[in-house]
DNA sequence: AATAAAAAGTGGTCAGACCACTTTTGTTAG
DNA sequence: CTAACAAAAGTGGTCTGACCACTTTTTATT
């Protein structure tokens, strides 16, 4: 099933073997992998080869490297190629713009989902969040958009949007102004109170003044 | 700038020279760059570490490469990073429903956005599936949400549902049955109308409808 | 047993050699 | 002169071997 495409790259198939190797050793991020020369003899390619797969990773993210030391399975979340795309994708902001419209779409969904269930709206997570905003602490607009698409359960969903969030060109970071809290104050109390429409409108609300203020 | 890290390797350093090439000579996509051979002579490195950083931009999808043709610029909007990336996070969900999930969050929202935009649901396209199934011509489910998708205009969103759509268990699939006919008209007329929420509505019903023949 | 030195292991880089394929060039037949 | 074909040059794809720099392990010394 690897050969029936033929005219596939040693580095492409590379790339997925050392998945493959990845899973049956049951490597965790923070693990070791094999050596390069270990992996050449293995898979019957060139260390060339090998080094190309891996030099791809690691731009990816999907592994660390320390001379001398060897080659590390790391957390998918540590994507420097953030900065890597950030560079190429900057100048041309269409690319950009569907990656932000991307994230939307998934963020819209968890507000609904939560919003409709029963149990998940009433979790003291939103009235702890909603309490903060209140007291003045900090709250990162990630957070609350993590802890809602986290409470819907489902790990795909997560795992993409944790990978668009790396790519975008984020514009909401630092302290949280008095307009945002208000917009938080209204999106976290109506999806407590499961309306799922009103809470959507905050949340666009809420996003669009953001997205303006930079 | 680039050498106050002077730890950074040199494929990465490479990868960044090229970015400037590409500016400075104004390389647009489709363009070709400078063979591997005259870029390694030209940036005084070795032609391996040329090919470390071409071949982690390749799997980024930001270059495209033509064995004894050359090197091209590709459309950085060809994010091929979510076919690999798809490759470390996807194996573990198929299978669990979340692929299956996530599928229709998307689907969802593209209904949402064809229904809402005037333009779009004038889009003689429905008209004309819907007369395809009136005449009973077969009509296969992924066309038409492919169709849909297409035309919110997101090609990331476009990329993610073609590649769930791969690891998907599709359970449609064959002969469209009198009982499916029925739903997708309703679908697609409301769609038509401009009816998202009723249009949402026939969609669940024949996805679940399709779901249960099974 | 603690410490220091040597060895082995590992990634980083380069150079050169082929191969397969494509593009260009040059030649030849019409 | 043009069209078709063949040779040559160019280019990516891969492998091998060689160093280097750094880290880890082993060994030897005190």
């Amino acid at each position: 099933m690897t050969e029936n495409q033929s005219k596939s790259k040693v580095f492409i198939e590379t790339v997925n073997d050392l998945k493959g190797i990845i899973q049956e050793e049951g490597i965790k991020p923070g693990d070791k992998l094999p050596s390069e020369r270990v992996l050449a003899e293995r898979l019957g390619v060139g260390r060339s080869s090998v080094r190309e797969a891996l030099r791809s990773m690691e731009l990816l993210g999907l592994i660390q490297t320390r001379q001398g030391g060897g080659t590390y399975l790391s957390d998918y979340r540590n994507h420097q190629l953030v900065e890597v795309l950030a560079q190429f994708i900057l100048p041309d902001e269409a690319g950009s713009g569907y990656v932000f419209s991307t994230q939307r779409i998934l963020e819209r969904d968890a507000i609904c989902m939560v919003a409709l269930d029963e149990n998940l709206c009433k979790s003291p997570v939103w009235e702890s969040l909603l309490h903060n905003v209140i007291e003045g602490q900090t709250v990162m607009r990630e957070d609350i958009i993590r802890e809602m698409i986290v409470a819907t359960n489902n790990r795909l969903v997560y795992k993409i949007w944790l990978l668009l969030n790396q790519y975008a060109l984020r514009p909401y970071q630092g302290t949280t102004t008095e307009n945002e809290k208000v917009h938080l104050e209204r999106f976290l109390s109506n999806l407590r109170m499961g309306q799922p429409a009103l809470a959507l409108e905050a949340y666009e609300e809420w996003i669009d003044t953001l997205a303006k203020e930079r």
